[in-house]
DNA sequence: ATCTTAATGTAGCAGTCGCTACAAGAGGAA
DNA sequence: TTCCTCTTGTAGCGACTGCTACATTAAGAT
């Protein structure tokens, strides 16, 4: 193969990096191209359309956020939910989160919007981080299943109002509550 | 005034009510002028150009949805929580409230990628409905700041779970919580 | 009546959009 | 060799983008 014909598979990765960096609804083919040292002519001969090449770059970043998580199981299981909420905060807040953050957030509203490609990918990283969380609730829960789903409902919207500027909301809101199983 | 020049204010009605059909993000001059009956060359006279435009654009729809909020105080106070919880994602989910939501995904997702102008007015419409929210806590609450943020932060959440698809999951999440004070 | 200014229509510019027609090279199969 | 299929480059189309130059109208001030 040597030299190589680009491919799909060789192109998504380079393609996700660009779209972690400018964005997803505003880009178009020429940009997106050049990341990927092609021509807009050929991301069409791959994929199609723009519309497949979106939808196959969403599945591909939901499977990047996969393995990110997989990659992210802690060594020690924390003890309380509050602290496996704060754990899993921090490492949302982190600033090398931030791209992925902002992502994360156009495909929500994308999904809300109804463009093809977005719910399916924001379904898909939900369930995963799900899943994931699930396995990271601390050893004694009464409850990890429901336990995790409601830590996954507060994080969600702690993370929300930070984007907004209302990160004092969150946390204020969360002083009054220890997060223990009822 | 009879036939009356358009202005600044008789056109962001019009505006708004285009916008909120059809997004913010994709929107042009073109249809935007036809929506309001007027020519793109008028709109960038009125607003100067299309920034200016969004801009104003979003502080009217934060007015709008101030407006509506004190609209909407109810009648009489709900007794727990989880009553007031449920009022309001109740008032959130109405199918009437959808093009709302939609376009208020869109505006966090700008707010997060700091489009000029998406950010301070996912503020002032966050703002306003936490203020609005104290107001409508259980009148016998013990912290209706601290609550309001709470259950805020908890509706967010809730909210954008459902735009993906995983309302299930928020709401499995919270029949393990009562959500009653500290 | 004249002057000034705000408001509007018409036409178009330069750039970008997704996408395609056409042709050419490259590598394997016969 | 001859063919055929896969891959790629070049050029461009028609639609749309935000925005502007120029001209015209209408109304109010003096």
């Amino acid at each position: 193969m040597s030299k190589a014909s680009l491919s799909r598979e060789t192109l998504l990765p380079m393609l996700a990096a660009h779209v972690l960096n400018n964005g997803l609804g505003g880009a178009s083919l020429r940009p997106l191209a050049k990341a990927a040292g092609t021509s807009d002519r050929m991301l069409i001969y791959h994929f199609g359309n723009k519309e497949q090449l979106v939808a196959d770059l969403l599945e591909h970043i939901a499977g990047i956020y996969s393995t990110a998580l997989e990659a992210a199981i802690g060594a020690e299981r924390p003890k309380t939910r509050k602290e496996c909420f704060d754990r899993i905060l921090a490492q949302g807040s982190h600033p090398m989160m931030r791209p992925f953050m902002v992502l994360w957030w156009e495909i929500v509203a994308g999904s809300a919007r109804g463009i093809p490609g977005y719910r399916e990918a924001a379904d898909a990283m939900m369930t995963k981080q799900l899943t994931w969380l699930e396995t990271q609730m601390p050893e004694d829960d009464p409850d990890p299943a429901g336990g995790a789903r409601y830590l996954m409902t507060l994080l969600e919207g702690t993370l929300m109002l930070g984007v907004v500027g209302h990160e004092r909301t969150a946390s204020d809101g969360l002083l009054a509550s220890d997060l223990s199983p009822s």
